[in-house]
DNA sequence: CAACAACCTGGAGTGCGCTCCAGGTCAAGC
DNA sequence: GCTTGACCTGGAGCGCACTCCAGGTTGTTG
């Protein structure tokens, strides 16, 4: 059963952002439309307004600033012909967040091995001679 | 030949920070003492700042508050007695860690879907029937 | 029909982590 | 002896991403 219209809380409840975010997206430019309205001029977020905001929380959540995900909404609002545009944004966040993944995987080896000082600290159960 | 000191110029370049952040973490209380100074007044960083600062730098990089460091680095100034909540402090940093990597690396494989459908959509080769 | 809940708007406020600034000291080089 | 440059201080300012607020409308509920 696809496309069952959700209120704004509802909406923010299933993406697991706050009502404020999604309106704030909204203001910021970072949705595809405007969220369509119900008579009494509330949101109603369809499937595809949901599926959207989730690939944008995606990148919120990988680091991609909001000014980088309103470019790359403008270029999807502006209709086919820039993919190769859009793919460039992609492909130069996914490379980016493979390099943070990287970096902190080895700040994270570095951490471990503090961790690991303290143990041995707290054990002083080897032979100490 | 350990223990050169250094300037804070020095310093800086050498930990990949600027030198106001580094006078910011000092004033801030997240260092383990007052970083010596030479006559002139001037800061001279020991090997000694320099590793403790480094690991600030990767607990920063890993993601961890400013407020947190501090607390960690109070502990430590406060002598032997506290490894338990040390290493507390410690655990509790690496799990989250290992959590944002996880959350980072769901929706990096969602992200490079994403690439792989623009990929297909610009390249259109397959036979079309 | 009164009260309440959920939503609306424009705009102000917040917390974080720096970053920058003015005004000053000091040592070295010309 | 004067300029230049690196450093010092206390404090203000900034960019980001929300988050909160006042004041208002609408729809439901007892």
């Amino acid at each position: 059963m696809p496309n069952h219209p959700r209120t704004i809380a509802a909406a923010a409840a299933e993406l697991g952002v706050s009502v404020d975010t999604l309106r704030y997206y909204e203001r910021d430019g970072l949705l595809l439309r405007a969220v369509p309205r119900g008579g009494n001029g509330h949101r109603t977020y369809t499937d595809v307004d949901l599926g959207w905001i989730e690939l944008v929380t995606r990148l919120r959540s990988t680091g991609m600033p909001i000014r980088d995900i309103r470019r790359y909404a403008e270029l999807v609002r502006a209709g086919s012909g820039n993919e190769t545009e859009r793919l460039a944004v992609l492909t130069a966040h996914r490379d980016e967040v493979v390099r943070q993944l990287e970096e902190v995987s080895a700040h994270l080896v570095a951490i471990e091995t503090k961790i690991a000082t303290y143990h041995a600290r707290l054990r002083p159960r080897e032979k100490s001679a």
